[in-house]
RNA sequence: GGGGACGUAGCCCAACCGGCAGAGGCAGGGCGCUUAAACCGCCUCCAGUGAGGGUUCGAAUCCCUCCGUCCCCA
């Protein structure tokens, strides 16, 4: 009967088709293997040095897909590869598994989020067990367990007492859609949530945030000293955005009790002001707006109200309504450096949340300002000379360097020379002082949800917000709530929980309802996994010294600035409050990958798009062996990969490889020939070299993260092999050649190689040394030469490899051919790269 | 608008410090094996590095401009 084939399938799917061995059986024999024997688990004394590898912390969507499978390849690679390095390797895995997606579910079909969860944790952790990834699972840590609830409870106490979490009110970003409010990161540049896709819109709550800007300045100097990749680097310094400029407190007209402190990062073009804008929910704008004015504010005030900030600074660019942006208060403040008053303005591109919430505009040098400015007809100031043809070619505001000009006792300077000038001024005047300012915010870490981190809170009438004693932590969600789309978390109506008592004066007391971001579990499960059996403490300062700072932690690229920065700073806050010991390194990840996205019809492979391919389908056809062998062999681990109509026939051609190492490894290679033993021909020895060199290059390709060539440097050598094993081959060269190869790819394909080495020894491939070599062997002992005339190859000649810069001019020069390009010219000069070049040159 | 990465054969990619453009794979073609096909084995076609300029004895590699794709911040 035939059937026609699906072009998505692979073609090794036919069972019709002759396997080389049972790939599905050896994958479960050797999974079944690393398991029971506990291979991959480490003890916190094992006497080896300590390595710990990390993948980022997942949250369980269900089974893995391709992005997960390239992570997680990497990952075991790595944990692999460095235990047969001798080291006594950390592997811990767990799951970030509270979230929105387990609540929405909870609300759409009544599921408690706890089973749908765990059900989906499941799911994940068995097709990563499917892949051959392996992982000390006594460590496995799960945000939701009581036991993980309970030190993230403390820890947020701790935080408290410390200073480092407090309670304000603030306007926050809420997503109609999602019901709750979101970190300003978590809102798309176009005013949507990242997650819904709703328009967010901004509300006043009283929120919960973590002082994550006291330690602003310290996260961004210590990048420098990261091995991480120079853009995720950039990434976070600007994200942090330290600007360093002036505070400048500014007189209003008519009101002598008042100052309006603006912050700026040009104090040198202050003569160039000529007006003033406050953010439309800066506190003084009641009182400096006149009643002529008050009902154009006051409309404004309403209007910004309603919109995000990311809206209002998308705004900037020349839109509609572009009139309502501003509205007059009727007063006026005083430029500090001429003494000129100048009118105050309320705007919604100012933004409460940066700097003061009020600003000088100087619009000759600030391009929003500058658009302000011509739309209510208010005078510019150039204070910086711009170049020439600036204006004729239609330039607006100009804030390069150049001579300051129209600004008295700052005429003639450069800008960097006039900044500190100005702040002098200001400093010796008592107007204002200098300031480093930060675009980074504290982190808003309350959520108006159930499936999180209870908030260990309770709200006193007398006595406020007053903290749950740590001996009742911790404080657990009840499982009898209601799931429904209301604003507020279904705690918010569960008497039973809310109602309790207060811990000061014992009277009737609410406990908080709100629960903590999900990126708090991620800051510190890095910390847990040290010691996660600890009932006593979040983890033994021993355990934490010991194993920290994570050696290799492997990543998306998604994360590069949030979770990073996030458990940057809880480690230093750990360490600060106590919680941590403070010999533990203070940056957690030394090492950082980030590897690049799986792309499909040009946008990211994942559920919401529909376009994911299941790792399942190979594990049945062609193993995880091959798709782990793919994914490693298809491009730089760093660059994204577009997922094709061809991919498959790759993972094919894969699976095929593997089939020739088994054919072989396993004797079947070398369709009957004779083994040879005793003297060594030049043959043989060649195999020999190429086998070193094999070894050489690929420790090399590893160790670079290069596991595309690593994989191409393995194909070629099993080609060598190959034709040798058919070819009259010496017992010892090849099966010294095939158990190199079969070391070499241990981390990349670890069930294939683990079953082929049983075949041929009595011990475990996976815990013997990782394969030397011998560096005369690799050296080669005669190379090509090339020589050129004028860059042009014109001969090559073989000469021996430790030929002298002399004796490779004089070769090169006595070779008939370029005696003949030369035709007797005199040669003007000779470049000689001993042993691999000689360049003639002649005019 | 600002910052960053990338562009090499029909396709995915090598070329590590500026030194012979090709290691590996996919697809295509041919031959062998086979009653036949698949599988398997062997052989093989194909580019001068997005475009232009510069530096250099020598540039895929370094610098500049432009084009294209992607990422981050606005």
């Amino acid at each position: 009967m035939l059937r026609a084939r699906d072009p998505r399938r692979p073609a090794v799917a036919s069972p019709a088709m002759a396997r080389a061995y049972d790939v599905g059986a050896i994958e479960q024999k050797w999974q079944a293997r690393w398991r029971d024997e506990g291979t991959y688990e480490v003890d916190n004394d094992d006497p080896r040095p300590p390595f710990y590898a990390l993948c980022m912390y997942p949250y369980p969507s269900g089974p893995a897909h391709q992005g997960h499978v390239r992570n997680y390849t990497f990952g075991d690679l790595v944990v692999r590869y460095q235990t047969m390095r001798g080291n006594a390797v950390l592997s811990p895995l767990g799951f970030d598994s509270f979230g929105l997606p387990a609540e929405n579910a909870a609300i759409r079909t009544g599921t408690h989020p706890r089973t749908f969860t765990d059900a989906r944790i499941a799911e994940l952790k068995e097709s990563l067990v499917r892949l051959g990834a392996v992982y000390d699972w006594r460590r496995e840590v799960r945000s939701h367990d009581p036991s993980y609830i309970h030190w993230t409870q403390l820890i947020f106490l701790r935080l408290l007492e410390a200073g480092l979490a407090y309670r304000a009110h603030a306007p926050v970003n809420w997503c109609p859609g999602c019901q709750t409010v979101l970190a300003n990161e978590q809102v798309l540049a176009d005013g949507t949530c990242e997650r819904s896709g709703d328009v967010v819109v901004v509300r006043d709550l009283e929120q919960w945030f973590f002082r994550i800007t006291s330690y602003a300045d310290e996260l961004l100097a210590s990048l420098d000293d990261l091995e991480w990749p120079e853009r995720v680097k950039v990434m976070q310094r600007n994200w942090i955005g330290r600007s360093e400029g002036a505070e400048i407190d500014l007189e209003v007209v008519g009101h002598p009790d008042l100052t309006l402190t603006v912050f700026t990062t040009r104090p040198d073009t202050t003569f160039g002001m000529t007006y003033a804008v406050m953010a439309p929910d800066h506190p003084l704008v009641d009182v400096v707006t006149t009643d002529a004015c008050r009902a154009a504010v006051d409309d404004l005030r309403t209007r910004v109200a309603g919109e995000s900030e990311i809206e209002r600074m998308a705004s900037t660019e020349a839109g509609p309504a572009l009139e309502k942006r501003g509205a007059f208060t009727g007063s006026h403040v005083v430029n500090p450096f001429n003494g000129q008053p100048v009118p105050l303005y309320v705007a919604d591109y100012v933004l409460m949340g940066y700097g003061t919430g009020a600003i000088m505009a100087v619009p000759a040098e600030d391009q929003r300002d500058w658009v302000f400015a011509t739309l209510y007809g208010l005078p510019i100031v150039r204070t910086v000379s711009p170049p020439a043809g600036w204006d004729e070619q239609g330039g607006e505001a100009y804030s390069g360097d150049g001579v300051k000009i129209n600004s008295g006792f700052l005429d003639g300077l450069g800008v960097v020379e006039a900044k500190q000038r100005a702040i002098e001024f200001l400093e010796r005047e008592g107007r204002g002082r200098r300031k480093v300012n930060y675009r980074l915010r504290d982190w808003l870490v309350s959520r108006q949800r159930f499936w999180g981190c209870p908030i260990p809170v309770v709200h006193c009438p007398a006595h406020g917000p007053v903290p749950v004693p740590e001996h009742e932590l911790p404080v657990l969600a009840p499982d009898d709530v209601e799931f429904l789309p209301t604003g507020q978390s279904p705690l918010a109506h569960h008497e039973g929980f809310l109602r309790t008592t207060c811990p000061i004066c014992g009277g009737p007391a609410e406990r908080e309802t709100d629960t903590m971001d999900t990126f708090v579990d991620s800051s510190w499960y890095f910390l847990r996994f040290c010691d996660p059996f600890d009932a006593e403490q979040p983890f033994d300062p021993r355990a934490v010294v010991h194993w920290m700072p994570v050696d290799q932690y492997i990543g998306g690229i998604e994360h590069a600035i949030l979770h990073l920065m996030y458990a940057r700073f809880f480690t230093r806050a750990l360490i600060d409050v106590g919680l941590a010991p403070p010999d533990l390194s203070r940056e957690p990840f030394r090492r950082l990958f980030t590897q690049g996205m799986i792309r499909m019809d040009g946008s990211k492979m994942s559920k919401s798009k529909g376009n994911l391919i299941a790792p399942a389908r190979y594990y049945e056809t062609v193993g995880a062996d091959a798709l782990r062998l793919f994914h490693l062999f298809v491009g730089p681990p760093t660059d994204d990969f577009d997922w094709t109509d061809q991919t498959d026939e790759v993972i094919d051609g894969c699976g095929r490889f593997l089939e020739r190492l088994w054919r072989l490894a396993d004797g079947t290679g070398t369709s009957g020939s004779q083994v040879r033993t005793g003297d060594l021909t030049p043959a043989d020895l060649a195999v020999r070299r190429a086998t070193h060199r094999t070894i050489a290059r690929v420790t090399s390709d590893i160790d670079r993260w290069s596991y595309n060539t690593a994989v191409a440097h393995c194909m070629e050598q099993v080609n060598v092999l190959q034709r040798y094993a058919r070819d009259d081959p010496h017992a010892d060269v090849l099966n010294d050649g095939v158990d190199a190869l079969l070391h070499l790819l241990a981390p990349m394909a670890p069930h294939v190689t683990a079953e082929l080495w049983e075949r041929r020894h009595p011990d475990r491939l996976h815990a013997r040394p990782w394969p030397t070599f011998d560096p005369e062997l690799v050296a080669e002992e005669t190379v090509t030469m090339v020589v050129q005339v004028n860059g042009k190859v014109r001969d090559r000649l073989q000469v021996s490899s430790t030929i002298g810069e002399e004796e490779a001019r004089s070769a090169a020069l006595a070779s008939p051919r370029i005696a003949g390009v030369l035709g007797g010219t005199e040669p003007a000069r000779v470049v000689v790269r001993a042993p691999r070049l000689v360049n003639v040159v002649i005019s």
